[in-house]
DNA sequence: CTGTTAGCGCGTTCAC
DNA sequence: GTGAACGCGCTAACAG
């Protein structure tokens, strides 16, 4: 049915191997016999087999990304500038690649599913975005598995979620973190130095290391104004301390912000600011208080994380935290493309950056 | 270095052929020596090689998603919808594939680009999103190399863009559409219902088929109101008529919107409502008109497209054409994936819905 | 410079 | 029920 190899040697009256070297221009072929098989290619519309040459290479084209969401333009945007960083460089052996973009949905067993996929495809190189799910036996199962591909050649790179740590020695695994926590915190001061002093929390799902690490980021700043949970049991997140009280867990979407700015209204009604966990939720809180007819940032102060595109558009635009995103991803795609040296620790930072806009303000004075 | 079925077979003491059998699942095989094999994978940690089957089987895990821009959730959720349809079904020989999402920007030759890389791949199937570019050498080369890729077993669906007509007879190619051009001109049906006369309209890329359909149900619209083009010179979109006059071609970016509110407000000061080529160029206009100091929907309506999950958040709510991305996502996959037959005549269209918000009202009376 | 020869790892006949 | 042998389409060593 397809065109092969041989076919177009045939027709060319070379040996496939000739055409082999003519398609890989990595070996000394004549001028002329160059065009004949090149023509011949041309006439019978040839196209190479990815699979065989795959296989008698040992090499792969493919690149998995494994994102939590892909509807979410926090993914969208990672995603978007990996893939434009592996896809380009033409057809060398370094670009070119496929981006696999695989929509893990947050749930570990898609992870791993994904993992093994890409295994079974050798694939070149596999990227994870995005927190991980801080479950202990996840996470071994998933260090266990990125072990192997590293060791088996695959670049694996983690976008936005923590460092792993390896049994053996380093199998070159290189990270770029984000510095969740100290945007997180500089967030907080801001509503602090405001004069905000009941500041809700909303935050996302439990077990995600992006959750823990923005929490932690807030409650270092509190803890810095002596606002620290109020009792031991405080401690622990899980009951007496304001800092409890004031935290409501959720998902990562607008529905979630909504109903937890209700819950929160209803905990502490005094409450001046919200911190959600996202863009998305922050927008899901705004619309919770505009239906309660509160003035944002009049009566309520709201900001959120990430600094989605459409946060500036928020109307009051949002004070947020900003992550470079599309820098995070398109240095992801160089790193697992081994265009660009792995940092020292083979760990990366990304600076946050505070963006102070319309929806944060002095709390209202009491009359 | 890596783990073969011969390495297993050994292990288990049995042909590497029994092996195969035992993985695939599709013939008899003794209990007992079935049990010993799926140990011997255990112990070995064993992976089949994709590649390697693939190439033996004629077959492929691979599935190509083309898109115009990851980043914008009108292709993540259809992106996220069709790999969740076609990454379940386990691993029998209808599930488990893998998305390949692929970032064309909107630009023609990366389609081709992505095409001959997905050909190459001997994908299982291939899904064209969005809008086409509708140059005629385009769409012919685009045409040629479905034909081939269908011909040669791959399954092609077009979502979000205009069925193609192949030279010869049906190649089984199918097409999930959506009706822009009714939803558009419903819903300049409601803003002259509204008693609007002078409605600016910002549309997408001018080669774009989207932006046509468009453009086309707001035309419709206005002719059916007795107001369409004024002048013969009016009637091809360049010059003379109101309706040129009111429109400005942009891209599907906020900015685009931002800039195309300028412009027409700067052409037509007494414009009373405008409609965007879609939500996120709808809030850039919203934005404008804030910063004009214009007020929504007092001074001004303002409509989207698409119905975006943001969309409902902006204030005021955007008033927009609701198209059901998800399920049209999820559709598509299952077409790609052949477990759900074809529509009559290969193309089925999706309806659209109005979604009558907060933003659009009755144009303020002269005072 | 070019042709010949081996595999890459697996699925699949065909015999047993 | 199981093993041996062949071939999928291509690249990579060898020769020449």
């Amino acid at each position: 049915m397809a065109v092969t190899l041989a076919d177009v040697a045939a027709r060319a009256g070379v040996s496939s191997a000739t055409v082999s070297r003519v398609l890989n221009g990595n070996y000394p072929v004549a001028g002329s016999t160059r065009e004949r098989v090149q023509r011949a290619v041309e006439e019978l519309d040839y196209v190479v087999n990815g699979q065989a040459r795959a296989l008698a290479a040992a090499t792969s084209d493919l690149v998995g990304v494994l994102v939590n969401d892909v509807a979410d333009p926090f993914f969208g945007l990672i995603a978007s500038a990996l893939q434009s960083e592996i896809g380009a460089g033409g057809s060398g052996p370094a670009g070119g690649k496929l981006a696999v973009v695989c929509n893990t949905g947050g749930s570990p067993e898609a992870e791993l599913t994904y993992l093994t996929l890409l295994e079974r495809q050798r694939a070149a190189g596999v990227v994870l975005t995005g927190g991980a799910v801080e479950d202990e036996a996840h996470t071994a199962a998933v260090t266990a598995r990125l072990a192997r591909l590293a060791a088996s050649g695959t670049a694996v790179v983690l976008c936005g979620r923590p460092p792993l740590t390896f049994p053996d020695e380093s199998p070159g695994v290189t990270t770029v973190a984000f510095d969740n926590r100290g945007g997180a915190r500089r967030l907080t001061e801001h509503l602090l130095s405001l004069g905000h002093r009941k500041i809700g929390c909303v935050t996302g799902p439990l077990e995600r290391s992006t959750t823990r690490h923005r929490l932690e980021g807030h409650r270092a700043a509190l803890a810095a104004y002596g606002l620290g949970p109020r009792t031991a049991a405080g401690a622990d997140g899980t009951a007496g301390g304001d800092a409890s009280r004031l935290t409501v867990h959720g998902g990562y979407d607008r529905a979630s912000g909504y109903d937890a700015a209700l819950e929160l209204l209803r905990r502490e009604p005094d409450v001046t600011a919200i911190v959600a966990a996202n863009d998305t939720v922050a927008l899901g809180v705004c619309a919770a208080l505009r239906d309660r007819g509160l003035n944002i940032p009049g009566d309520i102060s709201v900001a959120g994380f990430d600094d989605l595109p459409f946060s500036v558009d928020a109307s009051p635009a949002l004070t947020t935290v900003r992550i470079p995103l599309q820098e995070a991803g398109a240095r992801a795609g160089r790193l697992v493309m081994g265009r660009q040296s792995s940092p020292p620790g083979g760990v990366a930072t990304i600076a946050t950056e505070l963006m102070v806009r319309a929806s944060t303000a002095p709390p209202k004075t009491r009359s």
